[in-house]
DNA sequence: CTTAATTCTTTACGCGCGTAAATTTTATGT
DNA sequence: ACATAAAATTTACGCGCGTAAAGAATTAAG
């Protein structure tokens, strides 16, 4: 590490003894050049670990190694959880990944795709904000970067989507709900920002009719991401109005489901499934924090690994050249029996 | 928005009709030509919608317009709120924030901090993991790169430390605990991450020594960052052996006060200032998450805007020509009373 | 040892822009 | 109107690297 202050790949070429254009090779792709060679450059590189200047490697370079990771709230734990798993795997494969959230708004996800279009990324995995999104910019982008779609499908676009099955999520935990007590209800956002709630809505009215129940939807108000408060203030609304039909309520989500859990616990509404309990509630995603609720919380999880390991494979091998048509891969997801259901 | 295919600045300086070192100046700062040339050159850029390559920017000028955003682990929901508010500040101060967690692991810090460094960007704002971070690679990059430490504080390196005062934070609630009730005593981890977790149990000492009570502090093992479980599995071995002395525990932060209502809840043991309830319990950090327990959090709360703003205003400055010397800013807590204690 | 296939070296150009110096144009004050 | 300051233009060079082409060196195969 005697760094003798290598200025640029001309000098490091010198002191390593290898000409220039190889060493060029060497970094764009470590295995293009003879072993010999790599290991000549390695030990210089031992030596003066000097790094390639970035800004004028990517000028000219065809394809960058940069990926764009892009969500729709870093804030949430599940994206933020999501996003780190991706961006380690863009790591382990040789990529450089760069975050992105677009923080609810639909103005800056827009923004962040111009910025990332300037970053000329080899590829970029993003989960649209949903309903809110500038639909013609996602398209006009998905045509210009190789995009991997996850989380949340919006039409067509892009190389794939892959995310969760969300039929499967809701079906399965409404059948788990009513082989063990009263068939639920559904509590949701009457207006949710992500189109997977829609899917849940309506695998729910398809699996009570399936079971031979009479569904009950109650949607509640409320704009945003700010799930939890949504479900806590609809949650004190349907209580006080008495508007849940029985004692099991299955939520769109798991941050409303903790908001709802937070209201029973405000009115002195003992939730579970012990004899003492009034009612059960079932939230859907496996949040981070869905352990730690009181009642821990009853979901069906998103497998995480899995999503994000199809995801980031369709993207690497799309990058590599692979032109497989567009698909939709959605993953079932598990169901995390704890005490609230 | 008829974008004929600009290819570069020579291209967009020939179409709008000005010369391209002129709007090389433009881009690199507005302001710095003249209100009629930049309104000729906006009007351009509304016809044209040119961007200047970033790569081909960045390499030539002494400063970029990058900073980097460091936090220990972007899961954790108050870093990524914290996380957002900088980058939003960012962003309207003009510069180009980039978003990047350590996830928790030392070498990871080290790597993010070699990827900053060929970045060339104006400053960074970074916390720390703490006692597991890199103090050497720390030093060396704040050495080259403007740096300023927040959140959690390590010697006097970089451009100033921006945080809470976290003496005040727990000297603040422990008054608050005492004054409505028993004593606290203090929950927290054996071997904390974080520096700050030191000053907090020190200032339960002290403020219980001031108030003339006897202090008690119960610490945890666990090692990591999964502090909810830390703090669950904690508070159960803590609650089965009756190792709490009073009935009220003081935790060293948020996230185990959120296992540890888990744990009571498991254990059947009512948390509040009801009547019926057995025990208080209150946290320290304001984490979002901290509405939603149950019951409802009582904690003291970082003043986030307040944090974010000094820490990203003093990094401006510095950037901008400022060079005042090192300084420790450390800003009030509020306490946010709740159901808890 | 010869031959062919790889791999490396040399040479050279260009990417898109920052930036400096000298010159010309435009704005400002009297 | 003039002198002066401020801003824009012209010209030119260089940043650090990608990349292409042609020739030399190395390796692998027969």
């Amino acid at each position: 590490m005697a760094d003798n202050k290598i200025r640029n790949m001309e000098e490091f070429a010198r002191v390593s003894g290898i000409s220039r254009p190889t060493v060029s090779k060497y970094f764009n792709d470590p295995e293009s050049v003879r072993a010999s060679t790599r290991a000549t450059i390695e030990s210089a590189l031992e030596l003066h670990d000097y790094r390639p200047n970035i800004y004028a490697m990517n000028q000219n370079r065809k394809l960058t190694k940069n990926l764009g990771v892009v969500v729709p709230l870093l804030t949430d734990p599940y994206f933020a959880e999501i996003a780190r798993n991706l961006e380690q795997r863009c790591i382990a494969a040789g990529y450089r990944p760069t975050l992105f959230s677009s923080h609810g708004d639909p103005a800056l996800e827009v923004e962040v795709l111009e910025t990332l279009r300037s970053l000329k990324p080899a590829g970029v995995l993003l989960a649209p904000l949903g309903r809110a999104s500038d639909q013609r910019a996602l398209e006009r982008f998905c045509e210009d970067v190789p995009t991997l779609i996850f989380d949340s499908s919006v039409d067509e676009i892009g190389l794939s989507f892959v995310g969760s099955d969300n039929y499967q999520f809701t079906s399965h935990i409404t059948d788990y709900l009513c082989r063990t007590g009263e068939a639920p209800c559904f509590f949701e956002m009457k207006t949710p920002a992500n189109p997977n709630a829609h899917r849940r809505r309506q695998s729910y009215l398809n699996a009570m009719k399936l079971y031979g129940h009479t569904p009950h939807v109650i949607s509640v108000e409320g704009e945003g991401w700010g799930f939890e408060e949504i479900g806590r203030l609809g949650g004190h609304d349907a209580l006080k109005e008495d508007r849940f039909s029985t004692n099991t309520i299955l939520c769109s989500n798991d941050r409303l489901a903790i908001g709802l859990l937070t209201a029973c616990y405000e009115r002195g509404i003992k939730v579970g499934r012990g004899e003492d309990c009034t009612i059960r509630v079932a939230g859907q995603d496996g949040h981070p924090h869905s352990r730690y609720t009181c009642p821990p919380l009853t979901t069906i999880s998103h497998d995480y690994d899995a999503v994000s390991q199809t995801a980031a494979d369709s993207l690497f091998s799309a990058i590599e050249g692979d032109v497989s048509p567009w698909k939709s891969t959605r993953l079932e997801g598990k169901l995390i029996l704890r005490d609230s259901a």
